[in-house]
DNA sequence: CTCGTTTTTGGACGATCGTCCAATTTTTGA
DNA sequence: TCAAAAATTGGACGATCGTCCAAAAACGAG
């Protein structure tokens, strides 16, 4: 093996450790308000560990955004991809709205990164590549919902992806904001949304 | 006239042209990015006056808030209250794609408001505000279009507001974030989408 | 004009921020 | 085993933050 794997490893976990106890901090707290001084108390280390081991805040931030959504989408991914022929819609609405309802605070930190994301040219490139990984998830399911209807979508695949993406997107953040609200009642709404609107794309508008 | 009515309204004149201040430097740099010394600096008065008009920086944010998207609310309630019966919905469809263009740092300030809001409720409670008019407009909408079709919704008057609201809150998102993408482009998609997912509204979804 | 009130100023205050570094401890490799 | 390398510490540094206040300036009523 090579000489500095061993060490390299070592430092790659040590990274990813502290990126994982960034994300938890940031989540908590959201961008505006958390500090290196959290972050180093959360993790359970000293503040210098930080600048050790990023450049700066901003490359912590970045690893941060990097690293986030990488479970969700693998989780999805792998619904799209190995779910059963005849049930896969459901079960990927399932895992939507379970997510919806843990991962509450993560979904309210990718907001927010989202809206940093619109000040800080530097993290919105890292937010275009999660956009697109998800866009590619939304094409990849509507390809097949193609294939299991025998019927062609009643419009261009890429509005389509566009629009199913901005749909759930804007139903996920109306359910963080209604925070009381029950949670059985939110996800119902979300998931018929996205049940209806599917159908919907198949369904020429007669204006 | 009462006694302190004079001075009074020139108060709540200068609160107003410093909230108008405020709105226009965080929409420039965002909520994470601005101190009350920007904004004092911008309104050509110094930092003590915004303590003077304002208990705290909570304080002139939520004012911020406040105010914020009534110039827009009150544009598109006109729309839908006094355009021709017969063109009222492309006129409004207009109106929302003409903001996108001319306004986008107030929409993007709307989005990092709503971040914000997650984590501080006391903002909360002003973007609910907010957003309840929004829904209520939208759902005043959608009676229009009832009448006018001379047919009944596909679905609960909630549910389809909600599902319009989240559609139009994503797309503008996606629309801020793309800001590379031709701004004819994403209008023409952001039309599209509306018209098309209104129709939708009034067929059931079979399966 | 004059005096009490309102408005405005400019700076001080303590707290907290990101950054940085010298010194120390821990780990590693020959 | 022991010196070189890596990892970690804890605090110092200047900058900037929101807050606050005493004094000056502008204003308005009698």
């Amino acid at each position: 093996m090579t000489p500095p794997s061993k060490s390299q490893a070592k430092a790659e976990a040590k990274r990813a450790f502290l990126i994982e106890q960034a994300t938890a901090c940031l989540a908590e707290k959201g961008y505006a308000n958390v500090s290196l001084r959290d972050i180093a108390k959360e993790s359970g280390v000293s503040l210098g560990i930080l600048h050790y081991y990023f450049a700066s805040k901003e490359d912590l931030l970045l690893a941060v955004i990097a690293s986030y959504k990488e479970r969700l989408i693998d989780e999805l991914e792998r619904e799209v991809v190995t779910a059963p022929l005849d049930s896969w819609l459901p079960a990927l609405v399932t895992v939507l709205g379970r997510s919806l309802q843990e991962d509450r605070k993560l979904h309210r930190l990718w907001y927010d990164l989202q809206a940093q994301a619109l000040y800080t040219p530097v993290f919105l490139e890292q937010v275009h590549r999660i956009r697109a990984r998800l866009h590619d998830l939304i094409v990849r399911m509507l390809r097949r919902l193609q294939t299991e209807r025998q019927a062609p979508l009643a419009m261009d695949e890429n509005a389509a992806s566009s629009i199913v993406y901005s749909l759930i997107d804007g139903m996920i953040l109306q359910s963080l904001l209604d925070e009381d609200k029950p949670a059985a009642e939110a996800l119902a709404l979300f998931q018929f949304a996205v049940q209806h609107f599917l159908a919907s794309l198949f369904t020429l508008d007669q204006k």
